[in-house]
DNA sequence: TAGATTGTTAATCGATTAACAATC
DNA sequence: TAGATTGTTAATCGATTAACAATC
């Protein structure tokens, strides 16, 4: 895997969306896949799929296309998928207990370690295989299990100290769901998601479409 | 509010963010911002915040800077969110409930109208202030209702089926939760959301991350 | 070998940043 | 008026697309 240049983050976006479809291809049987093929499939260039799988080496085969397993093992690793980070779930509410439930941690190369909150109502629960603990031991048990990562889904005016706090203990990437971002820290990886950012975006489309529709029948 | 030229995704997809951060400077009871401040807060250049702007107006005052609450509403006009525009829920499951939960419908200007399932131990039963409905009813539901959007939190293998009866019914754009992307359809808006590519990003973050230690480590 | 499709270079296009005159 | 900061043009930078020689 050849890293020379720093790779853009608009390659590394798309990513996980290759990642997917070729999963998806995978699961279908298809054992070979063109760049041509994959880019009517993804609507996206095909120069453009040649050029971002180049960034990392040259994973296809002039004359026969790109092997769907090994490509989408050879995506896994530039994602660290490999790595089997461990994860620690911070927050077991709505937010949390979805995350938590969707997300096939393992098939995914990861695994969730455990699940912590501070109501006494919902610590000794279970919650997918795991019993939701004090959020009061989590030191304890970060020195122990060693997590790399967190995923917060706590509220947002308790997020950054919850955040500074799992820094010291040794926590260096956080997926951050709290309304409030989580700005960037040196040495940490930090990804925050705001899903109503996603609504507010289809709004944004469907206010073009409906523009465009109404200059339409204007004519 | 001019719109000569196409204006790009890239500036769409920040308007979100901007308007967050408005929301909030607003509720701290901040007047007026200077680009050059708000781009220290959000972490980019004031120059890309002002390129953003025009593309829509002059919504500044040179020597002044943004009016907090002015600059926020203009945006939310941008994405629409003054229209008023309705949602249905379809899928009463983990996400479906935690969207319909977190989401503020009313304070980001769309109202939520209906929640549907198919599942009969769901269906009657309340969620954030709405009685469960058959999704045997949503015919007659969007008939009376006309909503524009509908929010899919639906299993994968019903996806496709599902929007389509719902556009046939006159929904015209959706937000898809499911892991199967819907792809664009014409005059409809779609926007897909995957929480599992956030995972891989912060993934691929931490790998580059640690790659960069251990560099350093070693030299 | 002939055909197909990659990897890669070059050309184009678009987005970001810098700079500054306009103006509040 | 002087100072500040915008709106906007120009310069730079980067990303995408096109093209094609290399090669399986």
């Amino acid at each position: 895997m050849k890293m020379e240049k720093k790779v853009s983050v608009s390659v590394i976006n798309r990513l996980p969306r290759y990642y997917r479809y070729l999963t998806d291809l995978l699961a279908a049987g298809v054992e070979r896949i063109s760049s041509k093929e994959l880019s009517e499939k993804m609507q996206v260039t095909a120069s453009q799929i040649r050029q971002d799988l180049n960034c990392f080496g040259g994973f296809g085969q002039q004359g026969y296309g790109y092997n769907v397993k090994s490509l989408r093992s050879e995506i896994a690793k530039i994602l660290g998928l490999d790595q089997g980070y461990t994860a620690v779930l911070v927050g077991a509410g709505n937010m949390g207990r979805t995350f938590a439930t969707n997300t096939k941690f393992e098939s995914r190369g990861f695994r969730l370690a455990g699940i912590f909150d501070s109501d006494p109502k919902k610590i000794g629960t279970e919650l997918v295989g795991h019993t939701i603990r004090d959020y009061k031991e989590i030191a304890a048990f970060i020195r122990d299990e060693k997590p790399e990562m967190a995923i917060l889904t706590v509220p947002k005016d308790a997020m950054h100290a919850v955040a500074e706090e799992l820094i010291s203990y040794g926590i260096r990437a956080f997926l951050n769901f709290s309304y409030t971002e989580l700005s960037d820290i040196e040495n940490i990886a930090v990804e925050n998601v705001h899903l109503s950012d996603s609504l507010m975006r289809l709004s944004y489309k469907l206010l073009e479409h409906d523009r465009s529709r109404k200059a339409k029948e204007e004519e």
